[in-house]
DNA sequence: ACCATACCGAACATGGTGTTCATCATTATA
DNA sequence: TATAATGATGAACACCATGTTCGGTATGGT
């Protein structure tokens, strides 16, 4: 659909998304303005709406992207290093790592700075990714499935979140670890200090 | 702190209160302008100007009541019913009956509907409650305090959206219940299905 | 070299913002 | 009940972002 040839077009929009990038990081997306954006990317106001019918629709583009990258990324992990692949949650490790790389962007979206139009965004691409890894999931009459998948993608953007912002040392090996942990067995362990098991 | 005594900045504020409650649930906080709040409200222009310095100042000053209220509503259930007091995550409770009551109030904070500063703001209310539930939590070395606190708060907030928005017809008890078993214990037990423990 | 097409930039109507001010209504209090 | 204080009103204002249009310019594909 709409295949783009034309460099001049590809420059424009490549121009445009990482001035996006840049202003949230830089002062968020709500208190982005179209002015700030083309100002930035030294492009016309009338170019801006020949590609894009406004922010909204230029950061939700970006999304399509990374969607697709992702699913490489995940795709080639699979091939890559067979026998963690059926793991439960096994797709989350080639999530961090895919973050690691492009740290900026995901730093972009995460914690507020992407308003609510890229969490919204990025939790639907996530979901995606945990209900396919969650194909068989019993539905337990104690917590249905629906509510197992949105704990899981909430809990994937926590351990995101924390990782990026107070954490950026860490390994992706070992931001996934804890979210593994986290969302396989919760934080009780960490909680109960003086009560046993049972 | 600005004791407000006079009867008519009462109504004045209770009334744009309310018009920024409706408007939120009918089109958003971000789509909500303050032309719209005043129309609602039925208030004038620099009347507004008056009380508040903009549409994120009246939204933030709602959450000062709401931290108050889940204070008192927090006390009254530990002097209540003494006895589930200590245990773990013992507060989660007493919010999910107080969300109960005020179910539009918290549906539209809840969700996306009230932007980033509501999330913002609401996690920032759920947190005091949350650290002050884990006082004496060990910082053992796989899992950061801090992170805990996020996580407890993020998982609360995935609970409580999904029930206000798709099972509103489940009890608080009920809610709550779902809550605890994933903040402590996790989606282990809903995901492995083929393999066992060890 | 040609032609299609992407970009430019200025102009425009529209609508929200935040402020000011003179006037009117309501309140607390004596 | 009279009075002074304070809140509410609504119109007017300059400012800025939006989204659209259009004639002219450049760069790209072939």
């Amino acid at each position: 659909m709409a295949e783009v040839i034309d460099r001049r077009a590809l420059r424009t929009r490549k121009a445009l998304h990482s001035a996006l990038m840049s202003l949230i990081l830089r002062k968020g997306y709500e208190a982005t303005t179209i002015q700030d954006i083309i100002d930035e990317a030294d492009v016309g106001r009338s170019t801006f709406y020949g590609h894009y019918t406004g922010k909204e629709d230029l950061l939700r583009n970006g999304f399509q992207i990374l969607r697709r990258e992702l699913t490489d990324a995940q795709r080639a992990a699979r091939t890559g290093t067979d026998g963690a692949q059926d793991e439960p949650l096994g797709f989350s490790r080639a999530m961090f790592e895919h973050a690691a790389g492009y740290a900026d962007v995901y730093l972009a979206m995460v914690g507020g700075r992407g308003g609510v139009v890229a969490i919204g965004e990025l939790r639907k691409v996530l979901s995606e990714f945990v209900r396919k890894e969650l194909p068989a999931a019993r539905d337990d009459g104690a917590v249905s499935r629906e509510l197992v998948v949105q704990f899981v993608v909430g809990t994937l953007l926590t351990v995101l979140t924390w990782w990026l912002e107070r954490r950026p040392g860490l390994t992706p090996a070992q931001a996934d670890a804890m979210f593994r942990r986290l969302a396989l067995n919760g934080a009780g362990a960490s909680i109960r200090t003086r009560s046993r098991v049972g």
